[in-house]
DNA sequence: TATTGTTATACTCTATAACTATA
DNA sequence: TATAGTTATAGAGTATAACAATA
């Protein structure tokens, strides 16, 4: 079956996108940041933080690859608490220009350190070389993947 | 805010989990078997295919990262569409033994080839030692990270 | 008395459909 | 008439608690 590097690979990808994605890293990562919020909210203000700027709320669902209405919804959540403004776009009175609030940021930046923070730890025996390689062959796999299969749509 | 490599590590990680874990990848795989299952069974039979051997209810929900009952649910289904048998593990009477069926088998291999398929077209352009590098290194990388969150609980 | 698995139940996350308001 | 967002509703996926059988 196949090649067999890229056969011993899918475990260890799927292994790694539950540690990542579901669980432990971001579970604890929130719990160590004790702001009350939860993984979808905390996902929000993620993509505002990398952003560097105002999002729309279609903006925000495109990035987490979620469906609008539930972006909706998370952000009325995290509006509550003051962690963001939701302006109207000058540009178009429809849309909602959703901007982090100074303590939206840093309760963003509190979450992001102790990811990092466990990152650093984790990776401590790891030559500066593996670190930057491993960072640059993330990115192209998973361009590459995404590219690979968003070609899937067209070839119907 | 510590260091760049990882802090631009952290979205391609994010993304490469989404890619992986839900949407496309996974979900398009299961398309194209056609098989009538969903994500979560078919994550069963996949486990029970890297062991190659039978596997406990309580070591399927543990590989998967799940709760128990879950995997009992899962495991009824997939039995009904006759993709495993069930039999008493005769070192314990307690437990089951679950093991791919031929057809189980077959259908999990058809997922799997599918999957791989993409791999090889998505990776076409990379050499060989990227592809060994990039496999190496991301089980490096799973294997840190989860012994650092591991002792994340030892420390209280 | 502890462990394996099951049944019953409830909760979290996310999607779809119908609607409102601007464009 | 099309688009951005919202409201209402429904579904998938998973967890927790209570239980049964065996160790």
């Amino acid at each position: 079956m196949a090649e067999p590097t890229l056969l011993t690979l899918l475990p260890h990808l799927m292994r790694l996108s539950r540690v990542i994605g579901r669980g432990q890293l971001v579970e604890r990562a929130m719990a160590a940041t004790n702001s009350g919020l939860d993984r979808p909210a905390m996902s929000v203000l993620f993509q505002l933080r990398m952003a560097e700027e105002p999002l729309r709320i279609g903006e925000i669902a495109a990035r987490m690859e979620v469906a609008g209405p539930h972006v909706t919804r998370l952000v009325q959540g995290i509006e509550r608490r003051k962690l963001v403004r939701r302006v109207v776009d000058p540009q178009d009175q429809r849309a909602r220009l959703i901007d982090l609030t100074p303590e939206g940021r840093q309760v963003t930046d509190r979450y992001l350190e102790t990811i990092l923070g466990w990152f650093e730890e984790a990776l401590a025996a790891w030559p500066a070389e593996d670190r930057d390689r491993f960072a640059t062959l993330t990115k192209r796999f998973a361009d590459d993947l995404a590219n690979r299969l968003a070609r899937l749509d067209e070839e119907d």
